[in-house]
DNA sequence: AAATTTAATGAACAAGGTTCAGAGGGCAAA
DNA sequence: TTTGCCCTCTGAACCTTGTTCATTAAATTT
């Protein structure tokens, strides 16, 4: 059954294509102002073709959403190896903010509003896997920073929502360039030193 | 000159219709899915009219930004009223929240991504006023409590950035319903549980 | 009453998402 | 080899949406 795997990998591969076609254009120019026209030119196939692999313009990004959120989990995950969970937390917040700084458009196609949301209400409700995972690693290591004696006094998982929430929030806004709207002295590095003053404010 | 001005009121009147019929739909349907005919038809007026007021539909949306913004700006000016500095931070932090919570969709319309870019980068670039005002209040409170003695060995902008990030994180991802695709035991409240444990670690 | 200004209209256009009947090429049976 | 089936790929066609603009109609001024 040598042909029907080869045109099993054929399909495969060329919904990769697809999709790395759309995931440059998402980038450069945005969800909106990418059309599936454009996408089937960037590869030489016909509009046709997109929805052959594609139930539609939705699909296309969710599939992206995914990757992105695995990418991002494969890096949180590797910090595992940290064997002190104080240093392990501050890594995480370190890696997540590089990673958003690294694929701003990416980031912010992780978790812009509206597309991601159409697609979980239909059905996938609460099956958004690659998030869940991400949350339950920072808050596994929160939980043995309590064990250790950190943190007295605080609540498990409202102090994991927070963390997350103030790493994300100084991601969000620097991705949004509400950060340069509001006269910093140094838009770039702002997230690093405002990532700097949350650690001195945690480490008591 | 009673003609003229009764003229005048009325555009202006009329303008506040079609804003309000938006506001309205962009927030049950979301901008996307909100279309100019759809505000004209709530409205009993034609296309053209719409377009007789406003631009384009991202100026419409524009419009609607500064309009949350300002709401915003008032709440939080309110608490220049109260004296204690360190008071006063902690109660900006509430109304945010409460603000947010209470117009979910006017706020992930403030701070969604798309739409405000294009228009802000036309050439109202640096002139987000009603940002720039409301991240000016709480930096100069948090000035005032390092004045206290407060925040020791802190740096007022990345702390001004940190804190707005940290509340905002937290009410983007409420509002992007990522805090109920994690399982978290009591969504609806985790907002103000993780702004306690927020306060709790600023309270030294 | 006529002329002028102004606001409102909606048909028309361009562009985008989506569909679907059909073309074309490989593969297996004859 | 030839025939017919099965798939993939195609792109014209449809519908919706943002946007424009010549035209209509009403109000105001002369």
């Amino acid at each position: 059954m040598g042909i029907a795997e080869r045109r099993e990998k054929e399909k495969i591969e060329l919904r990769a294509l697809v999709l790395s076609a759309a995931k440059k254009l998402f980038v450069t120019k945005g969800i909106e102002h990418t059309t599936i026209r454009n996408i089937a030119e960037a590869i030489d196939y016909s509009v046709g073709t997109v929805y052959v692999y594609f139930k539609d313009k939705n699909a296309i990004f969710h599939a992206l959403h995914s990757q992105g959120f695995n990418e991002l989990g494969q890096q949180l995950a590797l910090l595992m190896a940290v064997e002190n969970p104080m240093e392990r937390v501050k890594a995480l917040g370190r890696v997540y903010i590089n990673f958003a700084k690294a694929n701003a458009d990416m980031y912010s196609l992780m978790f812009s509003q509206p597309a991601p949301i159409d697609y979980l209400e239909e059905e996938h409700a609460d099956e958004w896997k690659e998030g869940v995972l991400a949350f339950n690693v920072l808050k596994g290591t929160l939980a043995q920073c309590i064990e250790q004696g950190y943190f007295k006094g605080h609540t498990l998982e409202p102090l994991t929502y927070m963390f997350w929430s103030a790493v994300h929030g100084m991601c969000a806004l620097y991705i949004s360039e509400r950060a340069k709207g509001v006269n910093l002295t140094d838009p770039n590095t702002i997230v690093e030193r405002g990532y700097e003053e949350f650690l001195k404010i945690i480490g008591e």
